[in-house]
RNA sequence: GCGCCCGUAGCUCAGUUGGAUAGAGCGCCCGCCUUCUAAGCGGGUGGCCGGUGGUUCGAGUCCACCCGGGCGCGCCA
């Protein structure tokens, strides 16, 4: 949670954005200016440079009203009805409404919104169930790069869809079926069971090398492990047995990187494929009777519309290959009927690289013309871009190897530490330690979520771990600025802070202000756009916001008890925007740094 | 060949779903610490928003066609 919480206890006041306040008095002005028709046409009510906010409705309604849009826009403001709120309202330019909040209106906004536990994160007015399927690792295999973008996405995702009152289902689809699973079992046969138990965790991945090796260059191997996967398949007990040894493994070590990591991934929310390996033949059963699928070259397909090869000829969805077993396609299908069917979803997200984009939107398809997934239901895929290295190709290390997850993480935090160390040498082992780790982790998310998920991203050390712009060690250190000078407050002041009416006289307090009532609006549009850089954005702009403020209102040595404790409100409310946010994006914000 | 995604300052990225002179950070130049964390603040430099047409009061944003880059297109997932 927020570790610098000190709101008061009661929750009644809702943090309100100020658009929320003006929409309704524009909806008003709009009845009584022209009629109820045009009532409820949006304001489009922005944030400018040039007043508080600007209104642009009167232009887009210029054509339909039959005037020109200066005197729309005046009839409009001559219904507007924004006693109290706003001090000045002027028509500019072409017809823009501006709109220059109250400072005593604003003033008011603010305190209620420091007494805000939820900072304006509020519940949004349709919840439902919301899968989120995110991370998926291989079981056998260690975590890399490729892992990093599904998983801290996804998570931040999920947190953000929690937060606005969805109920969501965490799942993560992890590989723990299918060929590979023969030649790793009988390389175990091969090795001896006390081999077996020795092989700890993350020699995992070099197990799957060997057996790897042995399957190309062994035929005799070869065959054997096919073997071993009828068996799988066929639920011989014996096998089981030892394919659990396998997940076991892997589970532990999948817990282990996701606590480092700080992802709210549990072992409850594994669903692999092997969960669904018992519903494929009524999956495919399904299609058939459905007169969904045909028999193509042995294997039974699906062709849904829209999608051809490089012939032009239609493509196929493979739901059964020739040998009878099934591939992917039919595990995403039965998944998505688990989710809508047995969790009741109503959401669906697969938080899985954009080079997939094909194969959803041809399972979506299928599954719709197959009753499965149909309104208020929808699935989305929720696509990112690849990780690439500052050759901008695919991110390798030197010798051309996969970059592993677990040694990003050692090098994000082991750099955090050197800057630590570095820039406050006063603190304690411990201390650094542990906001090195905080630091480090925070970076590497930040990284992969302050830009649009879509685009590749070139990954850069020096530029992640930077402790100026827009990046997660920028938003900290604003935490733990202020943080510092509520340990430097007087205790009286500290509590008299929490029921302060908070008095904004200076334009930095006013523009902090105006920022921080923006948190609940943004993080509603990233539970809708799924952007989570929309939110590193709004961060980023309070952090900027915050340190104006600080550079040009002293906090402690305010002229007077009053203003001292109204800034001391401000900082702490900043505080807690940035701790609330940072958490949705799935960092923590130290009290000092 | 077809489909999807991307193209904005030297570099890395935003741009609130069509609004006013396109914004940050880095880099470079100039200021600001006897006062709450200078990991900071203020100012300056830097743009044919890949190109050409179109839609309209208004386009980085929408449409069409090009150019450039990436990815996908039959039994791996």
């Amino acid at each position: 949670m927020v570790d610098s919480g000190r709101a008061p206890g009661h929750l009644g006041s809702l943090m309100a954005d100020p658009r929320t306040t003006l929409e309704p008095r524009f909806e008003a002005a709009l009845r009584a200016a022209l009629g109820d028709e045009l009532a409820k046409t949006d304001p489009v009510i922005r944030r400018s440079d040039r007043a508080d906010f600007q209104a642009d409705v009167a232009m887009a309604l210029a054509k339909k009203v039959g005037k020109p849009p200066r005197d729309v826009a005046k009839l409009i403001i001559d219904h507007l009805d924004v006693t109290g709120i706003c001090d000045k309202v002027e028509i500019a330019g072409p017809g823009f409404i501006n709109l220059t909040l109250s400072g005593d209106w604003l003033s008011r906004a603010t305190t209620d919104a420091a007494r805000d536990l939820h900072c304006g994160v509020s519940p949004s007015k349709a919840p439902e169930t919301v899968v989120v399927d995110y991370s998926a690792p291989n079981v056998a295999k260690e975590m890399h790069v490729g892992h990093v973008r599904s998983t801290v996405i996804g998570d931040s995702l999920a947190r953000v869809l929690e937060a606005v009152g969805n109920t969501v289902v965490r799942q993560n689809h992890v590989g723990d079926w299918g060929t590979p699973f023969g030649m790793l079992i009988e390389h175990l046969l091969d090795l001896g069971e006390e081999a077996a138990l020795a092989t700890s965790i993350t020699d995992l991945d070099a197990f799957y090398k060997q057996a790897r090796t042995k399957f190309d260059e062994d035929p005799a191997f070869a065959e054997r492990s096919r073997q071993r996967v009828v068996q799988l398949q066929g639920g011989d007990e014996q096998t089981l047995v030892l394919w659990r040894r396998f997940t076991d493994a892997s589970k532990r070590y999948f817990g282990a990187v996701y606590d480092r990591l700080g992802i709210t991934l549990k072992d409850e929310h594994v669903r692999g494929e092997s969960f669904y390996n018992p519903m494929l033949p009524d999956i495919v059963r399904e299609l058939e009777k459905k007169g969904l699928t045909e028999v193509s070259d042995g294997a039974v397909c699906a062709f849904p519309d829209g999608f051809s090869n490089k012939e032009g000829a239609r493509l196929p969805l493979i739901v059964r290959k020739q040998d009878g077993g099934y591939g992917y396609a039919a595990t995403d299908l039965a998944a998505l009927l688990s989710r809508t069917r047995d969790l009741g979803a109503t959401r669906l997200l697969y938080v899985v690289g954009a080079p997939q984009q094909q194969h959803f939107a041809m399972v979506f398809a299928v599954a719709k013309a197959a009753g499965w997934l149909h309104e208020p239901a929808r699935a989305e895929h929720v696509a990112f871009g690849s990780i690439l290295g500052p050759d901008k190709k695919m991110f390798k290390t030197r010798a051309g190897g996969t970059v592993k997850l677990a040694e990003l993480l050692d090098e994000a935090v082991q750099r955090a530490a050197a800057a630590v160390a570095e820039k406050n040498p006063d603190l304690d082992e411990a201390t650094r330690a542990a906001v090195a780790r905080k630091i480090g982790v925070g970076a590497l998310k930040y990284a992969d979520l302050s830009s649009d998920r879509v685009k590749d991203y070139i990954f850069d050390w020096d530029r992640m771990l930077a402790f100026e712009g827009n990046t997660a060690a920028y938003l900290q250190y604003v935490h733990a600025r202020v943080r510092s000078i509520f340990r430097k407050a007087e205790a009286a002041d500290v509590e008299a802070a929490k029921t302060a009416d908070i008095v904004l006289r200076e334009p930095a307090e006013h523009a902090l202000a105006l920022e921080l009532l923006g948190l609940g609006g943004v993080v509603a549009a990233v539970a809708e756009t799924l952007q989570p850089h929309r939110l590193c954005t709004y961060l980023f702009a309070v952090a900027t916001r915050f340190n104006t403020f600080f550079d040009q209102c002293s906090v402690l040595k305010a002229e007077d008890v009053a203003t001292r404790r109204s800034r001391l409100a401000l900082a702490d409310l900043t505080a807690r925007v940035l701790a609330r946010g940072l958490d949705l994006l799935g960092i923590e914000a130290p009290d000092r740094m």
